[in-house]
DNA sequence: TTGTCTGCAAAACATTTGCATACTG
DNA sequence: CAGTATGCAAATGTTTTGCAGACAA
């Protein structure tokens, strides 16, 4: 779908900045930080600034475009939360993966008891194939 | 077990600080930050620094006798790993419950192909029972 | 005495805030 | 014009670092 239109279905003014930060999420799918998104697109948007990468990803986060990793790190990392997936950090190379096909999708609705789940973040923790080696 | 001796078999020098904190991570429950940690322990140990609070979670955390939160917030959170369990963080109060009995514990070995395992990390947001009714 | 532990003060660093300017409908 | 978006600079707040003094084996 076209991501102005996506960006309007969900309230959002597809300002170009946005549209652009939206789509670079899209396309480069190894969960960058604000940083990463910012230094990505300073070339291409000259003017742009730290903070409007924050607000946008706040607002993106808000109206649930896009969620955060949250993967032991200082710097908060981004997805967009297509399909039902987990991730991988590896605690050597820090890598982050995805598993894909890995998920809590159903959880026993009484062991809940009486929490209403609106998302779910699964990570794992270890050494990815390449670090076991070196180890 | 006695903290002190649990320490030891962790190759951890067992101080009165690194004790104290231990202790004060297994007898409150809440998943504490080094600031709470510092707050709580600071009248019994007037000249514990936050430096040394920070200093001995790192190891502790190191030495996997704790663990990290990483629950969408600002304040890194503590806990210690006892049972098997998973975290639900509400988004409008932003309390953190434990809840038992649920946990990634079978993960079918072939979706992970090549990762080694240390640990996993599930964390549901939502609302909790209480802020469902106030919404 | 030698290495480890602790604490102070300063630094680092990601993120937020206040406010002014620039867009856009 | 009115409301929204963006940007700059300064502030915030947590965590880290460097180094010195205190402690323990």
């Amino acid at each position: 779908m076209e991501t102005t239109q996506l960006l309007r279905e969900y309230d959002i003014r597809p300002s170009f900045t946005r549209v652009s930060i939206y789509e670079y999420l899209k396309s480069h799918r190894v969960h960058p930080s604000a940083e990463d998104i910012h230094r990505a697109l300073s070339p291409t948007i000259p003017t742009l600034s730290r903070t409007t990468v924050y607000n946008t990803l706040h607002l993106l986060v808000q109206k649930q475009l896009v969620t955060t990793l949250d993967v032991e790190e200082e710097q908060q990392r981004y997805d967009i939360p297509d399909h039902p997936h987990a991730h991988f950090k590896c605690r050597k190379c820090k890598a982050v993966y995805d598993l894909e096909d890995v998920h809590p999708s159903n959880i026993p609705q009484d062991k809940l008891n009486g929490f209403r789940v609106e998302e779910a973040k699964l990570v794992y923790y270890g050494l990815c194939p390449d670090c076991q080696q070196t180890a």
